[in-house]
Formats: structure tokens, sequence, C-alpha cells
DNA sequence: GCTTGACAACTACCATACCAGTTGCCAGAC
DNA sequence: GTCTGGCAACTGGTATGGTAGTTGTCAAGC
């Protein structure tokens, strides 16, 4: 049952796919729910196949764990495996932002002032994180790096996973802050000054992660003990 | 035909995406090469699901082009592309070294010297690749980044993909001097040296793309055009 | 009461069959 | 000779059936 309307143009997989990741990321499927492809492709109204290949991409993205003959199931977030995409997006976004500070010009500048007054303007926390992403799009693209661009949008899915568990208290206006640091740096043309902006508002994180995993641990993974579960085969 | 021995305990699907990755990898499919499903799961004797998954696989690899309803093909390389795909990869190197030249000590340092000497001593073109990349992955997995260097190796696909049309006038000499110069960084604890030396390394690329994509201009996109194939659809 | 082994109920994986859309060829009309 | 329409031969996408492997349960034996 629950057909959620799947009858775009688009193969039925791609739907699933984005289907499923809103489910994952947005925690309506939480960390250790179990998914099964025939379970999946029945409520749905679907053949199991378009299920199958959708778990095998979201499995790619880190937002399914497929073991085998025994359960598909939603991984518990692993405080270190955030830190380190993290740290790839960090360096990722530092080289792009010091390229946006020696090359943007006057239009570049506007387009800039225009996504952060909008995202000042922003009624939703949905508007927001939308006007979010787009500051940081506009500055990968604006330099030429779109495909880096699309690296950073696979990796942010695992971090935009822990930051709706706190959607309650988001930090809008120490963003913004951020935001407009980010921006000032680029504008005057100074590349050191874009760069540790850039840094240091993607660090953010960082702050909130521990008391997020204290807060909720059912939701995370014990790293406790040396390593991961003790699976004596 | 020509059943290139699949019958690891490893599933099937998985053992297509590392061979057929290997064939494109290593030039064996040249770009503009047509597979089909069909075909492939007929000359391996396995049924066309394993082949399919492995054909998405790629293709997110942006090692294959799925066109539906008309074909699967290897495609061209794309020299913006491989740009694009190298900035990314120095950007996530750059950061690492800087960490391993604030962070390695003598046990690590040993290990680099190591790793030098046995690419000095290597006699054939694998061992030089495979010394090659164990000294990138350690720098990546010593300072606790072995997610980020995983990233990188899927980047890496799209630019081995030149380096094999290239095997020839192999720069060994070069890439070694290039290597040194990153070791001496991290053990001197420079971060800086170690930073720049690695995207000195890193760049090597732009300066033998534009000729090589000269020498062999079929195996490269035309981007004279403002952008790709008219398809007037 | 506790352990153990067989069975039932799952799972994901693979094979096969069918479907819809695209392409290219070729015959017929002009 | 050129153009056009339709059919045949592909393509990848989907549906379904069957298989091997894992897990949990429950009854039989100690």
């Amino acid at each position: 049952m629950a057909i959620s309307r799947l009858d775009d143009g688009k193969p039925i997989n791609t739907q699933l796919i984005v289907l499923l990741r809103n489910r994952i990321v947005q925690g309506e499927l939480l960390p250790g729910a179990k998914l099964s492809e025939a379970k999946i492709a029945a409520d749905l109204g679907v053949s199991r196949q378009p299920v199958r290949e959708a778990f095998i991409k979201l499995a790619d993205e880190g937002l399914l764990e497929i073991r085998p003959q025994r359960a598909t199931v939603v991984p518990k977030i692993s405080v270190p495996r955030v830190m380190e995409v993290r740290f790839v997006r960090e360096a990722i976004e530092a080289d792009i932002v010091r390229l946006a500070a020696t090359r943007f010009g006057r239009a570049e500048h506007g387009e800039l002032a225009r996504i952060i007054a909008a995202q000042e303007g922003a009624d939703s926390v949905e508007e927001f994180i939308a006007e979010d992403d787009r500051l940081h799009r506009f500055l990968a693209e604006g330099v030429g790096q779109g495909y880096a661009w699309g690296v950073v949008e696979s990796l942010k899915l695992q971090l935009d996973r822990v930051r709706f568990l706190t959607v309650r208290q988001f930090p809008k206006q120490s963003i913004l802050d951020h935001h407009r640091a980010i921006v000032a740096g680029v504008v005057a043309g100074n590349p050191d000054r874009a760069e540790q902006a850039m840094r240091a508002h993607l660090n953010a994180i960082n702050d909130d992660l521990p008391e997020i995993a204290k807060s909720m641990p059912e939701l995370f993974e014990d790293h406790v003990g040396a390593g991961g579960q003790p699976d004596l085969a």
C-alpha cells in the first residue's frame, strides 16, 4: 500500500533512489531500521528489481548497509565516519573558495549578496537550507568546478542526516554569520580570509556532534571498544 | 565464450565490476566502444542482471555512459572533466599531506622511506604504479583519513584512464622526484613544503594532457563547440 | 533447567521472460 | 534519384521465479 506517487516520466529505479534517500536523510527511516527488497517493492507496487538497484546505489552513498542473505539496514551514524566525510568536504570547498576569492568579479559578488539576503529572509527551515546549498553550489559552479560540487553533494548526504536530527535547535544566526564572513573574504579578494571562514564554517558540526551523539545514543554506533561488532566469524 | 574465470567466492556482480573496470581503465576497451548487457552476459556465461548492475556502478564512476534504449558506451575522455577531477583530488590530498607533516613520527617516516626505495627498485610498470598508490594511500590512512583515500581512489579511475594511454613515455624519474619532495616535506614536519610538493606532483598531468589529447584525438571528446553533442531532442 | 540440532521463515542474489522505446534499413511513392 | 513510412533488430528497463545462505525458534535429548 501507500503507493507514494511513482508516476513521473523518469525510470522507476531513479524515483526510488530519490524517495528512499529522502526518507533516510530526513530521519523518517531511522538508523537501525531494517528494509527488505520484497517488502518495499510490495508496499510501492513495483517489482523487486528497481528496489534492489536503489538499495545498491544508496549503499554506495553510505545510507544503507547491505548484508547479503541477512538484511539491508539503515546504518547507525558513525561519529568517526562523519568526521572523515567532513574532512573531505572541507578540503574541497576550501580550495573552491580560494578560487572564488581570486576570480569572482562584480557580477558574482552581486549574486552572493542576493543569496545572503534570500537566506536572511527565509522563513521556513526548508527554504533556509535551500539557500544554504545555493551559496555553496554557486561558489563551486562559479569557478568552473561543478563536478567538485557533485562530489560534495554526495558526501553531504551523510552530514545532512546528522543535521536533520538537530533541526529543532538549528543555529540560523550562526550559519548566517559564517556565510557573511565567507562572502566578505571572497568580495575582498582575499583567498586566505575566505578559506579560513569556509573552514570555520564547515568545522561547526564538530562542536555539536558529540552532544548530539550523547543525547540520542541509540542512533549512533558505539565506538568505545577497539573496533565494531565482536563478530566471531 | 571466453569465460574469464569468474569463480571466486565473491558475488558475480562484484567480480564483473572489477573485470570491466580494469578493461576500461587499462585501455582494453577504448573510448567509443559500444557495450551491451546481453552480449557481455553471453560472452561471460552469466545472466544479464549482474552485468546490468556492473554497468550502473561503472556509470556512477564515470567509466560508462548508459543511454537507455540506445546503447552503453565507453565515454570519450573529456579534458575539462579530467581537470575538474584532478582539482578535487588535489584539494583532498593537499590537506592530507599537511596533516601527515604535522602528525607523522619516526615510525611513519621509516615506512615512507621504504616505499620510496621500493618504487626506485621497481622494474615493471605495474609494480611502479602499485608503489605509487601505496605512498598516497599510506599518507591518507596514516592520518586516519582512510575514507578520504576511498574517495580519491574512485576519482583516480578517470585519471588513470589517461595515464594508461601514456604508459610508454611514463615519466618514472619525474614522479620519483616529486615523491621524494613530498616525503622530504613530511619528514621535515613542514606542512607548507609538503603541500606545495603534493600540489606540484598532482599538477603534472596538466602538462601532458594537451599533447596527449592532440596525439590521439579520436579518444577525446571535442569541446570546441559551446557544448557537447548537438542533440536536438 | 540447559543445551543442541533440525526445521521454517526470512534474506539478498541470480536467471529468465517480457516490455517499451530507439535506430537503421529498405521498399514503395513521388 | 530523393524522400518517406513502416517493419525488423536491436537497446536498456521491469517483472517474476527459483536458489543458496543466514537466522531464529522450538522441540527433543541430556
